[in-house]
DNA sequence: TTAGGGTTAG
């Protein structure tokens, strides 16, 4: 449309542009944002949402700023993204500064502002202001006390986490598979496993124990509460078993001291076309040293130089290039 | 045509 110089309606851009974010081309998406004659707020929003979902909050900062110079109208819409990029990116000032925004304006009152700000403060390590604003919002919805409760199950605040899960459920909110995930990993931390129990079969009555993170935390709250066999139970059930299942799975071994178990293990997920990332890298290192294998511990080390993951927790550590795996 | 919350290691 634009070599052949037909005039793009701002409406028909706009369309085009989110098509291009949603199929993964932003490249594509900011050519066309550039060359558009006029752009408004949805061509800002769209642009911006499309660097957060594609992990790059640090231009969607930029994009914003400029947005600013511009004059364009800010409304929720923008302001929910850049709350959680400040999040993401940990920028409390401007966090700061947007939620006084919200305020001034009212927009403080849309649900989706509200959590996106007591997300960025949990995110930002201000625990307290999160509530604040959680307690502060005139309505709440599953995702405003999804983000609370994780805020403080990330805190350190896993027992308070739980009573707003039992708040939620009485007051007849529907919970999804977020909640469960985020409640079950409080009780993982607290070592509660009756509650948790009692979350799981409730995960069940609703179908969200079929959920990869539903059943992923499930089976650590289990091996966190010492009941492994319940925990290789339901490994065995579940319908997808991705890195993370096969990761808690070697951790949990390892954990209880079972070393050969958790290599046989890293052996099957292997044969079964997993690949490990440096989470379970690490679990099994944990393995291998709890064996005291030198011969192994040098294959993995190995295994690991040749086809990475080049994380920074495996390739920032002092010397580790010098070193010679046999 | 645009917006929010979740899992694994040490």
């Amino acid at each position: 449309m634009v070599q052949m110089g037909s005039p793009i309606d701002l409406f028909e851009a706009n369309n085009l542009m989110s098509q291009l974010v949603k199929s993964k081309n932003l490249a594509q998406a900011h050519q066309l944002f550039e060359i558009m004659p006029q752009r408004d707020e949805v061509s800002w929003t769209t642009l911006i949402g499309g660097h957060i979902n594609g992990s790059q909050p640090f231009e969607a900062l930029a994009l914003f700023s400029r947005m600013r110079e511009e004059g364009t109208r800010i409304d929720e819409f923008v302001l929910s993204l850049i709350l959680k990029a400040c999040g993401t990116t940990n920028q409390l000032k401007q966090g700061e500064s947007l939620h006084g925004f919200s305020v001034k304006t009212g927009f403080v009152n849309c649900v989706f502002v509200g959590s996106a700000i007591l997300d960025m403060y949990t995110k930002t390590g201000c625990i307290s202001k999160s509530r604040d604003v959680f307690h502060e919002m005139p309505q709440r919805n599953v995702v405003s006390w999804t983000a609370m409760m994780t805020g403080l199950v990330n805190s350190g605040h896993a027992k308070e986490a739980l009573l707003y899960f039992s708040k939620m459920w009485a007051s007849k909110i529907d919970v999804d598979s977020f909640t469960f995930a985020t409640a079950l990993k409080a009780c993982a931390d607290i070592d509660a496993l009756l509650i948790g129990k009692e979350i799981h079969s409730q995960s069940i009555k609703l179908g969200f124990d079929l959920n990869s993170f539903v059943g992923n935390t499930l089976t650590t709250m289990y091996n966190k509460c010492g009941k492994l066999e319940y925990a290789l139970r339901l490994f065995e059930r579940m319908p997808i078993r991705d890195v993370v299942s096969w990761t808690t799975k070697i951790a949990g071994f390892t954990q209880k001291g079972c070393e050969n178990e958790a290599l046989q293990a890293f052996i099957q997920m292997r044969k079964v076309g997993v690949s490990p990332n440096e989470f379970t890298l690490a679990a099994v290192i944990s393995a291998i040293a709890g064996l005291g294998s030198v011969h192994l511990g040098m294959q993995l080390h190995a295994h690991v130089m040749c086809h990475g993951p080049r994380h920074p927790l495996l390739t920032s550590v002092d010397g580790y290039h010098d070193v010679k795996p046999a």
